[in-house]
RNA sequence: GGUCCCAUCGUCUAGAGGCCCAGGACGCCGCCCUCUCAAGGCGGAGACAGGGGUUCGACUCCCCUUGGGACUACCA
């Protein structure tokens, strides 16, 4: 027997009001990777109804930190599609069609509690040993009284009329079945008093009419997904199937925020990670391929991505694995691809010319396995450009306070006038030279590196000499020179 | 407080009753390479939260405890 499946449709649907955190990355992740897989199709909506909070701003900054990660949607605010509109202001029209059918099937009623009233209620119940419910005051008010109370102007919410007895039954695809007990929910608010319907009301009316056949999102939303279901069947609608991924949580275990530093896509852009990686990180947070794959392009991801093996554990965010795969994925560019992405802080540095564009690319090979993150790159290359200003202490001891050091480090300024000036003539020279003093070659080379570096570590340092040139290599020696005397 | 979810190395995870005295990855430690630091290669230490069941057999199933988390708004 075949059954016949609809077409799969997922959605990603944040709401502007902030960033987009790498939480819901993972979320707008799992949705696209499903869809492609799934050959279906991934929707982006805005849920901007709290007017007060959203901002065009985070709209904007959210959609291109989806494109940057390269998670393209086939229907959204930007391009349209046949549900839209997909921004939920737009939408007022269509909400209000339903909570008027709700009304009309006597599923919800017009509550005239103020929120003031609500507030303090709820205030003097937090002693109180059960939770606030609210009291269903409105529930009962004769038809005359609300429209008596609608004619003189008063602004009243839409609240659900929950059942009070029964339970309600969530058939979830990560965390299996999750029972509830209808009792003990209130009598919700679905629409405001502003005419805008709530989270909860809304998610329901655009999953449905946007054809939604699966909704992945956060963990944080079952216990909202039991009042939606009533929804759903108030409506006489079938509902779609629910998937929700555990949480993604800061290394103390606590909900991700800014005190745990970098925590939205955009700071990841902006501190050097590369999209690839923070894709790749983000899969493995909570989603497993099954074996001991844990490098792979998105396109594997795709072919790998199903709901079974996501974990139903919340995942702890570890920077150190994020910035060795950074680091793996730095690898795979080619230096061109380093380099336009440094370009224009390099320029700003003064450090990149018109005419010294290939030397660049030499010290970028040179130093682009010792960063996880290119923002890191230039800072280590300061060397290349100026002299060092100071030297490292730690150094200044092992090498520069040694007896024979200026010695040594006349030696190797004798040298420079090596012809070819390149890293494999300057590396036989120096060797040699090191025999012929009878000294190990790492005897020369330390003091050097730090003579001309102000560094105990740095790339090769024959390589670092050519690209300095004799002038330079000459100059620095004998500033170290000076350095050492001013010592004594 | 109430409701719900979760629980394998420090971290991300594999594991769908015997294949597991538990595998991989990051990190850590050691070795190799080597002019240092990285990168790379090789090796090592490191976990089934605790207690009861069920079963011939439990990391895997059930219950309790403990611990973490989410929700409890005219936010989403």
């Amino acid at each position: 027997m075949q059954l016949i499946m609809e077409k799969i449709r997922v959605r990603f649907a944040p709401s502007p009001t902030g960033t987009l955190h790498i939480g819901g990355a993972r979320t707008a992740l799992f949705n696209w990777l499903f869809a492609r897989s799934q050959q279906g199709t991934f929707v982006l909506r805005l849920e901007d109804t709290d007017l007060g909070r959203s901002t065009s701003e985070s709209a904007q900054g959210i959609v291109d930190g989806l494109q940057w990660l390269g998670l393209d949607w086939d229907e959204g605010p930007d391009i349209g599609g046949p549900y839209g509109p997909y921004r939920q202001s737009e939408r007022l029209n269509i909400y209000q069609e339903y909570l008027q059918r709700l009304l009309n099937a006597g599923h919800a009623y017009y509550c005239f509690c103020t929120a003031d009233e609500l507030r303090r209620q709820r205030e003097s119940a937090q002693d109180d040993r059960d939770a606030y419910r609210y009291d269903g005051a409105c529930r009962h008010l004769s038809a005359d009284e609300v429209a008596n109370r609608l004619a003189q102007g008063q602004k009243p919410t839409v609240r659900f009329k929950m059942p009070q007895q029964g339970t309600t039954v969530v058939q979830d695809l990560v965390r299996g079945k999750v029972e509830f007990q209808n009792e003990l929910f209130d009598d919700f608010i679905i629409a405001k008093s502003d005419g805008w319907p709530t989270y909860n009301f809304a998610v329901v009316v655009d999953d449905h009419s946007m054809k939604i056949s699966h909704v992945i999102r956060a963990e944080e939303h079952l216990p909202n997904t039991p009042k939606q279901l009533l929804i759903y069947e108030a409506l006489g609608l079938t509902p779609p199937q629910f998937a929700h991924v555990s949480m993604i949580l800061a290394p103390d275990r606590s909900k991700l925020s800014k005190r745990h530093g970098a925590t939205s896509v955009q700071e990841f852009r902006e501190q050097g990670y590369l999209a690839k990686a923070l894709v790749n990180y983000l899969a493995l947070l909570g989603w497993s391929p099954g074996d001991d794959l844990s490098l792979m392009d998105i396109g594997e991801m795709v072919r790998r991505f199903d709901l079974d093996h996501v974990s139903k554990s919340a995942a702890i965010y570890d920077i150190e694995k994020m910035a060795w795969m950074n680091g793996h994925y730095l690898a795979e560019l080619s230096s061109e691809e380093v380099f336009s992405m440094i370009e224009s802080d390099a320029r700003t540095r003064g450090w990149l010319t018109n005419d010294n564009h290939d030397c660049f690319i030499k010290i970028i090979d040179l130093l682009r396995s010792r960063v996880r993150v290119i923002q890191d790159l230039l800072p280590s290359a300061e060397y290349f450009f100026t002299a060092p200003e100071h030297y490292d202490e730690k150094g200044v001891e092992k090498y520069f306070c040694k007896p024979g050091c200026i010695e040594k480090l006349a030696a190797v300024k004798s040298l420079m006038d090596i012809q070819p000036f390149t890293a494999g003539q300057i590396e036989d020279v120096i060797r040699s030279r090191a025999e012929i003093m009878k000294l190990k070659a790492a005897d020369l080379i330390h003091p050097t590196r730090l003579a001309l570096s102000g560094r105990t570590n740095t790339p090769g340092l024959f390589e670092i000499m050519e690209l300095l040139g004799p002038e330079a290599c000459s100059a620095r020696l004998d500033q170290a020179e000076a350095y050492i005397k001013a010592l004594i």
